[in-house]
DNA sequence: GCACTACATCGATGGCTGTCAATAGTGACA
DNA sequence: TGTCACTATTGACAGCCATCGATGTAGTGC
């Protein structure tokens, strides 16, 4: 299984440019299928707002409310998406986010500007 | 059933600012999965792409390759979420994207400020 | 080697959702 | 009034997915 089913960079001009193709659709799909759940915009920010931008996996458990193979779960698929970062030290497995990925989905989002 | 289940301003602090409770997460998850959805990131964008602004759902169904059943119930998410504008005008129903909030939703993902 | 901890994977299950055919509702027009 | 065109709703079905318990894997320390 690799780890980047799903391109880092930007897939398209902002969707208000110009009409998606469907296959442009289905890869800003996927990206935004991986935020789109409650669990894993939690986990976004629990990463974001640690000190370090880093949590290990058993930090994140009790602030969801859910077991670890479901976290561990919806880390693989934001990692999956490129939008988190994965890096073992010893038995713990710490996760980052990509701020560089969130702002390239931003970007697509953002209308162009208009009077 | 309500047009608006979905608030139209933005619901949180830009996604990395801090922790999100549970309700802000299922808030901006509702916004973000009626967004990622292939059918209707295309709606959006041939909305958008339109010289007016504006498409009626008999224009929207040959690109998308969809039934117009299936056409009107992603339009019908995409409206109950706030993202598109309905407007009926004789027999036809005319649909527009709502700018501000793909703009507020691409303010929450936007990433604070960092070096 | 052995026990313990942290994490990932597997298998099962219940719920959600995208899709269509069929049907209903509604405005236009003769 | 009757007919036609456009759209929304309903019902059904198939596929996807979040969740969990159980299990596997790997690192740590005794």
């Amino acid at each position: 299984m690799t780890t980047l089913p799903v391109l880092q960079d930007a897939c398209c001009a902002p969707i208000t440019e110009e009409a998606l193709t469907a296959d442009q659709a289905a890869v800003l799909s996927a990206r935004l299928k991986a935020l789109a759940e409650p669990a894993r915009l939690r986990l976004i920010s629990l990463l974001a707002a640690a000190p370090d931008g880093e949590r290990c996996v058993c930090d994140l458990t009790a602030p969801l409310g859910l077991s670890q193979p479901t976290v561990s779960h919806h880390l693989g698929v934001l990692h999956k998406a490129g939008l988190v970062t994965r890096e073992k030290r010893g038995t713990w497995a710490y996760y980052a986010v990509v701020p560089e990925a969130l702002a390239s989905l931003a970007a697509v989002l953002t209308p162009a500007a208009r009077s």
